[in-house]
DNA sequence: TAAAAATCAGGTAAAAACACGCGTATAATT
DNA sequence: AATTATACGCGTGTTTTTACCTGATTTTTA
């Protein structure tokens, strides 16, 4: 019987290893790499001469997001499967997730047998989410991709723009530095931040930090 | 030989069970109980007839987190070690587990040899801290415990009324609504948010809203 | 070609940031 | 007992920044 060939990849070490300590032992599983950020992963698996079935990818990482790596090896390697994992249940990033080719997705919270259930399953090709998941799928299918005002808890997209924005204000610039550090009108800027808002329903400066960093477009590890 | 005896408390379900699984194996450890929050946590000790030797407690979790449970089980259970785990190096938090009287302190990127490294030595009635912790500590000893400008990075703490508007505010709302809801002046909600500005050295809102989820104060699963 | 993104302009009002100062209560230290 | 430090409350200012509006042009992308 041919066992699942896996490969981790995961900032965190203790989990890391954590995780694989609880992976090895299943009977059909194979553990074939454990890497620590999604560069790493991509410059090794280059090398291998066999490829892993099932990659397990953490959503927040430096250097390279798990969004990031899907949309590289969607190119390079669609047959291996992708399950995302991820901290809080981030239904803005689900959409992003599934288009990057993701086959699955796991909220850290999950246990064990959730986690051999999903490798199993997207092994056979199928798709593993979570009811979370699902619900934002149907959400996002309504709205194909433009801005929204914040009654409902769909969400659409920043578009790269508003990303750089969004992550200058959460380094505390204020929107005239931002405009000399981007060589922009101020009112550009302030327009980029209130298109950000009414995409978000952010109030304020407060909540689009707390947007930011919930979506994983801002990393905080500053204090 | 006695094995030491070792309880472990963490929100995370799959970091929890991999710790687990990683300890377990350690010829003189014994994992006598694994825990998913504080709360739980406490009352299930209670009715322990033998008390675990070290606890690792997780510093992030819903309910109470680890330096609330720290507090209560220095009170009951003083000859318990405690252990904290965190995710960032947060530094100003570091006081905060001393006084509640943590015996050590370990971020959760540290690598398997370092966890039972830290178990030991507290086991041993000695201290675990990295280097982070021991200069944040040297420099809380500097400063007692009064605002600071932000230049070098000692932080001292805020106030209970002084969390509870940076609360306020990570929660999007306005001075002047902080002020009604707390039947207070604006002008006392304008003052408490320049000392937290000014103890945090923090530049603006992005600033304090990023400060409280990196040190716990605010726990953000809005999104 | 149509839609979306990015750019800029003008204005207004609210909110935040940053000066000061002033008073009271309370707890720790000398 | 007196001093000191600190938390907490409130006030008057000013300037900067944000929030929200309408409208427009150019470029990029689908």
């Amino acid at each position: 019987m041919n066992k699942i060939k896996i490969a981790l990849v995961e900032d965190q070490r203790l989990f890391r290893d954590g995780l694989h300590a609880l992976l090895k032992d299943v009977e059909d599983f194979e553990i074939m790499g454990v890497m620590e950020n999604g560069k790493i992963f991509l410059d090794k698996l280059a090398t291998y001469p066999v490829k892993p079935d099932v990659v397990l990818l953490d959503l927040n990482m430096p250097e390279m997001n798990g969004v990031e790596v899907s949309k590289v090896m969607q190119k390079k390697y669609p047959e291996i499967k992708i399950i995302i994992l991820t901290v809080y249940d981030q239904e803005r990033f689900i959409n992003k997730m599934i288009e990057a080719g993701a086959a699955g997705y796991l909220v850290k919270n999950c246990d064990l047998e959730e986690v051999i259930h999903s490798i199993r399953t997207v092994y056979k090709s199928e798709f593993y989410f979570n009811e979370t998941a699902i619900k934002a799928m149907r959400n996002a299918s309504k709205h194909k991709g433009a801005l929204l005002q914040a009654n409902g808890n769909i969400q659409i997209e920043l578009t790269d723009r508003e990303k750089m924005i969004l992550q200058m204000i959460c380094k505390e610039f204020t929107n005239s530095e931002i405009a000399e550090k981007l060589q922009l009108s101020t009112r550009t800027v302030d327009g980029h931040r209130n298109n950000i808002l009414a995409k978000t329903g952010c109030r304020n400066t407060a909540g689009l930090v707390l947007y930011a960093v919930n979506t994983g477009i801002f990393e905080s590890k500053l204090f």
